[in-house]
DNA sequence: CTGTTAGCGCATTCAC
DNA sequence: GTGAATGCGCTAACAG
């Protein structure tokens, strides 16, 4: 008889046979259901299991059936509310399906990213999802050939490889075009960091929109951020000693607009009284700044989402269908008419 | 020859064994520096392996020794913040030791959280770190007999497992301290949720400030939040709904503390001109809310990286000491003195 | 319906 | 120094 005291070492499938008194494949039969088994043998096991507690070892099973029932994650910034947002909906899509994630960070570097790819792959997961991955689509291509990959950031669409683009130009354009229409004409934009697409294409929205209102484009309005918040202090800070002239700032990212927004506070300027500020992404904590931020709603939950249910399927070797979740703008209480 | 395309199946350690004309064994302890080896052997095996791209199958490794070179985390929320910057300290901690980490959520449920334990225990996860856990000690003690576990939140001390206890209570104390040496004398309390000991904790020390200040505490003054924004607005709201008079107001974290701040703002009420706010946690945005929030910093990222460190060293059947980082006033712009 | 056999990829005896 | 043999725990033929 086995102790029953939760201290002893974990019982294995043949413990379980031996004590049922039947063969380990019956048991294993009745785990995977694999075949029919007579109910009294059925009952015996099922005591058996419960009987010494066992759990099969993920390890072997994933070393036989060539599955870990694992994926891999790889965010850049472990710590950042962007990735955040949609670890989470990467969790609800994992909910239920047996399947544990593991995350990895890239720290916004190419290079380190194929390293953890490589190092997911040896930890054998069954496919792999990439957040903002700077890696050429042809690396990611690359991997794909060994594991299924969901990517955000880009168009991809093979048996293996699926990646999710949002549209970024547009959602700047629509930023600043709610900017244009409350009757700002001199708008400021803080950048993110160089040689960063969705920062580029978040310029070239915002040159768009100035562009078809016939307004000015002044390069001293653009001034550099890099998607943090004390980048963002140090951008508006540029702007007001420099003597810009503007009535709005559109920051390409919440957390620049947090950093844009304490400066203003500091120097006593209200907003959006004096100036008007729109973020990009809309960040669960930007419902909640002082005041609560105008800005362009990213889908990062549903991305998360989305991107899991893509790769459950890409695993299973499913078609998917590539669905990109809209932009939206919300508008909050940053922004107003200008006088 | 074997293909060097990158899309040829993982190679295994016996073909690095064929390729270089050697047994497996000689190519395993290359690889582990059991044995010495010739070194003509060693050259041809290293140039195998590059030649093959090999790595390790980690889940035959994991069968092997007994160990996966992997530790699982549980947290109670993936997107908060709180569990954000913890988890970038465990990320650190694990930076160039092998290990990987696959983080599960408990939810703020003792029965979810037993389960992921047995989940990751199934999965042979080396060790748990459990930040924030609602279970019992005793049932820690016991997971603890599988596999070593830190955790957070309590008090333990033995060969496989670990508590580290922040002292919540003087945080609390010290952040009321604060006010009343502003000159404040009615000071209103936003809880945390109900059975939760850290929010408990937290009420004993605004408690004690109180009536070691000769203060009247007054119950009407005590309202119940959730640790999160939505429930320090409400909070807020019902205390002026209530008709409340107080001149600072301490939330039991800071994202309650910001979902006041709105209400506050929402109201034209100044922060700290009118009213002074204290916050818990120090959380990364919260010194970029408008104004700057003044707060209790737990050093959420230091525990983590501890929380690590003494995890592998509890692996490794190392003596541990249990070191508690401190808490610390930090003074920023929402409060003032009383006029 | 059920038991016996073999093998996933690797590390580790044990011999030589 | 090095190779052959064994087994980690499990599943999937293969027989019956």
């Amino acid at each position: 008889m086995i102790q029953d005291d939760n201290t002893s070492p974990p019982s294995t499938l043949l413990d379980v046979a031996r004590e049922a008194g039947v063969s380990p494949s019956t048991v294993s039969r009745i785990l995977n259901g694999t075949a029919k088994v007579s109910d009294d043998k059925r009952l015996a096991v099922m005591a058996a299991i419960a009987r010494t507690h066992f759990a099969p070892n993920q390890m072997a099973q994933a070393l036989k059936k060539g599955r870990s029932n694992t994926i891999g994650i790889i965010v850049q910034d472990i710590s950042s509310p962007f990735f955040d947002e949609s670890l989470r909906g990467v969790d609800d899509g994992l909910k239920g399906t047996g399947y544990a994630s593991v995350i990895v960070s890239g720290h916004w570097n190419a290079d380190e990213e194929a390293d953890r790819i490589r190092l997911l792959l040896a930890r054998k997961v069954d496919g792999i999802i990439l957040l903002s991955g700077r890696m050429s689509d042809e690396t990611v291509l690359q991997f794909s050939t060994h594991k299924p990959i969901v990517s955000t950031g880009r168009s991809l669409h093979t048996r293996s490889a699926l990646g999710f683009k949002l549209d970024n130009e547009d959602g700047a354009y629509r930023a600043v075009r709610h900017l244009i229409e409350l009757g700002h004409r001199r708008i400021a934009f803080i950048s993110g960091p160089e040689n960063n697409i969705d920062a580029d294409e978040r310029l070239a929205g915002y040159t768009r929109a100035l562009r078809e209102a016939d307004l000015e484009l002044d390069p001293k309005l653009i001034v550099g951020g890099n998607f943090i918040e004390s980048g963002g202090l140090l951008a508006m800070n540029h702007l007001f000693e420099t003597h810009q002239q503007f009535s709005a700032v559109f920051a390409a990212n919440d957390q620049s607009a947090y950093g844009a927004r304490l400066c203003l506070y500091r120097k006593g300027i209200r907003v959006p009284d004096d100036i008007s500020l729109v973020g990009f992404d809309d960040l669960p904590g930007s419902s909640y700044t002082t005041p609560p931020l105008t800005t362009i709603r990213q889908p990062l939950y549903e991305i998360g989402l989305i991107s899991t249910n893509a790769l459950l399927r890409l695993i299973n070797g499913e078609p998917v269908e590539n669905q990109v979740p809209p932009l939206e703008l919300i508008v909050r209480e940053t922004t107003r008419r200008v006088r």
